[in-house]
DNA sequence: TAAAACTTTCAGTAAGTATTGAAAGTTTTG
DNA sequence: CAAAACTTTCAATACTTACTGAAAGTTTTA
């Protein structure tokens, strides 16, 4: 298999990996390319590559640097933005876990534990009211054990991209 | 705040939380309004509450019991089947971690793999497949992870719909 | 065994989500 | 400061995904 190939398949399949998970898939094949890009990109670059609107692209590309895994950079006698991706996978995990929590765990807890406020008494009560704490427990472990497993600050990841490109 | 509204509030979370995963809105809301049921319940109980079809009542519910989350049982002297959730939260998490596992990151998995056979030597190869065994790495982690949680088979899962309905 | 009771399927359609592209906005240059 | 170079926005549209409902299929009953 040939590196050009085997880079256009891993963007295929990051972006379906990713729609999977409700994440958009576009911009998820932006990323994985910018993720295998050695060189930053231009808004030009990702548009030919993966055959999307400048909109498109422009948008992806905002939202990429909201979750905090492409960043802009320029070089001097170019007026064009150029956007690198963040290659260091720990951190990426990292970056993805807290923008997900932020956003779609939290609100959630909030209104759960919002829901335990009913008015009745008895076995019908308590009955709901036990299984939303259960979902509450659960959760709280689940993000117990990501924020442990992120934070072995230490790890193992120190890949090719890393070593040469940081 | 009554009981009857914040079930059906539940619904509505549970539905929004499963979308905003990749998992479909109404199958969420099947379960969801499954597991606040202390009794079984029928194709017609469940159209009725969340005001869909016949059809997408049935397709929802088979896919769950698909997902093992949800099973048939029947009464004597009726001939409808009726749907019960499993309640014990611990169980339906490991559940939806075991199938979601074999869906989606397996797949990922064997794909990522035959991607590094790159014919090209050079920085420019080892660049791409260092990347590709560092998500190896970083998935690989995450599933221990989770098999680990996972196995904590003496949890704390003994809520109140646990104790009283099993 | 035929009618009744119930379940499943799936083509057509509706609803939701993402993309385009052109216009408006911004920054830079000479 | 006006034209050029580039970025952003968003209404219209395309695409994808999910749902409906009626017909076909299955099981039960009498």
């Amino acid at each position: 298999m040939e590196l050009k190939e085997a880079r256009q398949e891993f963007v295929q399949l990051w972006g379906n990996f990713g729609s999977q998970w409700g994440i958009n898939k576009t911009m998820a094949q932006v990323h994985a390319l910018l993720l295998t890009s050695e060189d930053a990109l231009s808004t030009d670059d990702i548009m030919e590559h993966l055959a999307i609107s400048r909109g498109g692209a422009n948008m992806n590309l905002r939202e990429l640097m909201v979750w905090n895994l492409v960043y802009k950079t320029s070089f001097p006698g170019d007026r064009k933005e150029f956007f690198v991706a963040e290659k260091d996978m720990w951190e990426v995990a990292k970056r993805i876990t807290r923008e997900r929590k932020r956003r779609e765990i939290e609100p959630l807890m909030l209104h759960l534990n919002r829901l335990k406020n009913v008015e009745e008494k008895g076995v019908h009560a308590d009955n709901f009211t036990g299984m939303v704490n259960d979902i509450e427990r659960l959760v709280g472990r689940m993000d117990k054990a990501s924020e442990t497993l992120m934070k072995m600050e230490e790890n193992a990841f120190f890949g090719a991209f890393l070593r040469l490109l940081k």
